[in-house]
DNA sequence: CGACAATATGGCACTCAGTACCCTCTGTAA
DNA sequence: TTACAGAGGGTACTGAGTGCCATATTGTCG
């Protein structure tokens, strides 16, 4: 019934545009009481992202689940989760971005559930790296840069229709990320130096200890 | 009168907050008709960032303005432009931080805000980064991260209740993201290296030749 | 001074999202 | 059969936001 609900909906507003959709334009196709969509929709906005919610807390549960991974490694590997929900219902996807670009309220909404994504994430790498210090503000920049970096490889996709790998830009838009928060293999590059390698360290002068040590472990492998 | 009403509306809000207060309540108090507020207003929601349209006005000046400067250093300014708004009304702004706390409709509205900033800054970044290779990918990164930095320190400064000086803490988490992204005079440390000091960079094997030069161009002085 | 245009404001009626409350139907257990 | 529970439907209401038109108010020209 909810999915009767969202196909429903989701059809009508290809149609006739979300906002000249009315509730009532919805439930009469749909052949169902208007009370009953707002029981399975708190909002209008809602039958659009019929699915955050479920990934949404498969989110939680994956980063709940991970033991004592890289925090910038689990964090980009529970945003590819998000990809992947999209990446499974491809046209479906593909329709929805572009119905989301035009309208402003639904661009809100997506906003919104953003949000709580990188919230989510942001809550993970506290814990990881304690409060402390700048724990925490290192753990909100993180999870902005991953959010930010997800996103851009998930439009790039979405902006081509649908063809080609998602996964792929993803993958490359979060290795710039990792890259630059020091959990990094950079592309083209083995992640640790081999016997017999040269290794240049380049940092800036007063690099904080811990991004130098990051560095370091990545490279030698010990991290 | 733009004024009158957004004070008044504020008040009631602040009094019986924010979805107890309708239109018509502000309309009343202020003496005026109930169609004139949303002449002014487009939304209730409007009327608690009364000032947010001229920020952005303003930033998008300054990024127009700023010449050949560190791009990196040229966002983050342009973000504390958003702080001294902030700071120029310290008691609005920590009562407001608390009422959109509390107000999943206000924090919704101010996610579209934060939006439009980001969007700004990513646009400048773009425009210096060229549209080939990733040069979109690190402007939308970078631009999350000075957004979340200084976020994260101006809600430091509204959590204390507007005492100390936010733009210390604004300017601590933006150094955070400057020093990683290679802009970055790290803390306690001279901007660029003096003659006959001994620079010792650090970079993981492979990483992306941009990245080392504007490294070495930060220590050294030619960006 | 008066006519007049332009802009600002108020009033009214309407659409529509979202909510509260109550009703009906259907299936199940005793 | 009654008793009950839970899903769905109907009705009426609040309140945001819009369109349209009437009414000041202001400024300018003759």
């Amino acid at each position: 019934m909810r999915e009767v609900l969202a196909r429903t909906a989701f059809q009508l507003f290809l149609e006739r545009g979300f906002e000249r959709t009315t509730v009532d334009d919805i439930v009469a196709r749909a052949g169902v009481g208007r009370r009953s969509f707002f029981r399975y929709f708190p909002s209008k906005e809602d039958a659009v992202f019929p699915d955050h919610e479920r990934c949404l807390a498969d989110m939680t549960a994956f980063l709940a689940a991970v033991g004592d991974a890289e925090p910038v490694d689990a964090v980009c590997d529970a945003a590819r989760l998000v990809l992947r929900m999209y990446s499974a219902n491809p046209e479906f996807s593909v329709q929805r971005y572009r119905l989301t670009r035009e309208v402003p309220g639904l661009r809100t909404y997506e906003l919104s559930v953003v949000r709580r994504y990188e919230q989510t994430l942001a809550g993970y790498l506290r814990d990881r790296y304690g409060e402390s210090g700048d724990g925490a503000l290192r753990a909100e920049v993180i999870a902005a840069s991953v959010v930010a970096a997800h996103n851009n490889g998930l439009r790039t996709w979405l902006r081509s229709g649908g063809e080609g790998d998602p996964e792929a830009a993803v993958d490359h838009a979060l290795g710039l990320v990792r890259q630059v928060w020091g959990s990094a293999p950079a592309e083209g590059a083995s992640p640790v130096a081999a016997d017999g390698d040269v290794v240049v360290m380049v940092a800036a002068k007063g690099a904080p200890m811990w991004r130098v040590v990051q560095q370091i472990e990545a490279v030698i492998g010990q991290g």
